[in-house]
RNA sequence: GCUCCCGUGGUGUAGACCGGUCAAGCAUUAGGGACUCUCAAUCCCUCGACGCGGGUUCAAAUCCCGCCGGGAGCACCA
């Protein structure tokens, strides 16, 4: 019908077509969502998928984003992590409602681990722990299970005051010893840990919740309608409903996204960490890093990591990070803006011979009027050019160095000919800087290192984004000296 | 081994629930072309996929079965 009366409308409705995720099910009231991260150091790219994809459903359905950070384990918790955490998001754009640190609510926790052993749903073993697992995979109990709910109490409150050593007694919550899923069956809730430090609690608490338990009692506090979760998560959500069952909460809605396999990228804590240390990054943005300090010092912009996670999507299958379609996302972004500068690499001297006065008037950027860069060179002057190209040339070639004229070298010297802009489709094009040019190091991706000679006009300019022509974007940084991060070409 | 999940071009994604309009769309990459000036942008063109085998059906990427392949978990990490 509609194809009759209106085809236009058809045809529209296709144009308009954009990538957008999918709603969120279930949506009733308010949306709560929540991001977790672990405070054992800066986010990478990996950690931003999660922070996009709940600042957008936030944001679209006008609801609150909670920052959770989750230090209860005190061997991996690092007291700069907190701020670098909230910078990182910051930066990202993500916009947070409230931050809530776990560390703050170990009262909390108690609180419902001793309602729950009174309930007669978690126990407190002293059996061996390797004991424990094996009767557990032959879904049996440790004699400790069915005792009385007030042994466990009783053996709480001893823990608590410090009767037990580092895995001598733990708390574990039950389920059902005959899931058929081994990792479901009981699983342990506190642990000991003593002669440890936390950066916020110091030695104030020797038993630590531990994830799964903080997790559940936190997201039904915090009033969570929806959780969005690795697929790494899924049988931690199997384990965690339990918990809401026991207490008959309401569960929100969980959504597991696929794993994403990143390559060509460093990420994990502890490698950085001791990379660091031991002097073989040179901190925590290590253009080889993949840390977002380290994408941020290249370059690379916050909406192009956006744009990408939202292309994305939050299917659960796995995925494989693509650098190029993330590159490409920021090359759309940054070009508009990124000013062009000639960047000589490898300089090789050239002596230049003219019978008329040479002065070039280079645009900053072709397609956007940002003004002009401005050389008078003279007649006999010398600049530098790319000792690839340069060596390219044979006697008697004729070539064009870009917004200057077209040359002929003569063997030694390169001679004018002419300004004929009708010859440049027949004529090999060279970029080339003037003799007083800036020297500039651009750190490649790899952390190798790229020197040259950039055109002394940029020293009008403040840094960030530009674009060495023929080169790359690269993120500039004015000091003393010129140096630059390489973004991508 | 056990439990669960998933398989659309190089990469990501749409379509699958409610079989036909899908001889499979979009984006990106790669290759080519255009462009009075970049190995950029823009525009145009090209290459490129329903894991395999059966079944149901007039009709299957879509439903069913088997196989193959990939992944997650089975931690006193998160």
């Amino acid at each position: 019908m509609l194809e009759y009366l209106a085809p236009e409308l058809l045809e529209k409705k296709k144009v308009v077509e954009r990538k957008v995720l999918p709603d969120l099910p279930d949506v009733e009231g308010t949306v709560v969502m929540r991001m977790a991260p672990s405070p054992s150091g800066p986010l990478h790219i990996g950690h931003s998928r999660m922070a996009i994809l709940n600042d957008e459903y936030t944001k679209r359905y006008g609801g609150r984003l909670i920052l959770r950070i989750e230090d209860t384990n005190p061997l991996n918790v690092e007291n700069y992590a907190y701020d670098m955490i909230r910078e990182d998001l910051d930066w990202l754009g993500v916009k947070y409602h409230e931050v809530v640190i776990q560390s703050d609510r170990f009262n909390i926790y108690y609180n419902y681990a001793k309602k729950l052993l009174e309930m007669g749903k978690a126990y407190i073993t002293l059996c061996d722990e390797k004991e424990w697992r094996r009767l557990k995979l032959s879904r049996l109990p440790c004699p400790d299970r069915d005792l009385d709910p007030s042994v466990h109490l009783d053996r709480w409150e001893e823990m608590l005051s410090g009767k037990y050593g580092n895995r001598e007694a733990v708390y574990v919550v039950k389920t059902d010893l005959t899931h058929p899923n081994p990792a479901i069956r009981d699983w342990a809730a506190f642990r000991i840990i003593r002669r440890a430090r936390h950066p916020r609690t110091g030695e104030k608490y020797i038993v630590y919740p531990l994830m799964n338990f903080s997790v559940a009692i936190d997201d039904h506090e915090l009033g969570l309608t929806h959780v969005l979760r690795g697929k790494d998560h899924i049988n931690n959500t199997y384990r965690q409903l339990y918990i809401f069952d026991y207490f008959g909460w309401k569960k929100p809605v969980y959504i597991h996204y696929g794993k994403v396999k990143i390559e060509n990228s460093i990420l994990k804590t502890s490698i950085i960490k001791k990379g660091i240390k031991d002097g073989n990054f040179s901190g925590w943005d290590d253009v080889r890093l993949g840390t977002l300090a380290a994408l941020r010092k290249r370059g690379i912009s916050p909406d192009a990591i956006r744009k990408y996670w939202i292309d994305a999507g939050l299917k659960e299958v796995d995925i494989v990070f693509s650098w190029e379609n993330l590159y490409a996302y920021n090359r759309t972004i940054i070009d508009p803006v990124a000013k062009r500068f000639f960047f000589v690499w490898d300089p090789v001297k050239v002596g230049v011979k003219s019978r008329e006065e040479l002065i070039a008037n280079i645009p900053l950027h072709p397609n956007i009027d940002m003004g002009k860069k401005v050389y008078r060179l003279g007649r006999e002057f010398n600049i530098y050019m790319t000792t690839q190209d340069f060596s390219s040339l044979k006697e008697n070639d004729m070539f064009r160095l870009k917004d200057l004229g077209n040359f002929r070298f003569d063997g030694k010297f390169i001679i004018f000919e002419n300004n004929d802009l009708s010859l440049i489709k027949k004529l090999k094009i060279f970029h080339w800087v003037p003799e007083n040019s800036i020297r500039c190091n651009v750190i490649m991706p790899d952390g190798s290192e790229k020197s040259g000679l950039v055109e002394p006009e940029i020293s009008r300019f403040q840094g960030g984004i530009v674009q060495f022509e023929r080169f790359g974007y690269v993120n500039l940084f004015m000091g003393d000296t010129i140096s630059g991060y390489f973004a991508h070409n």
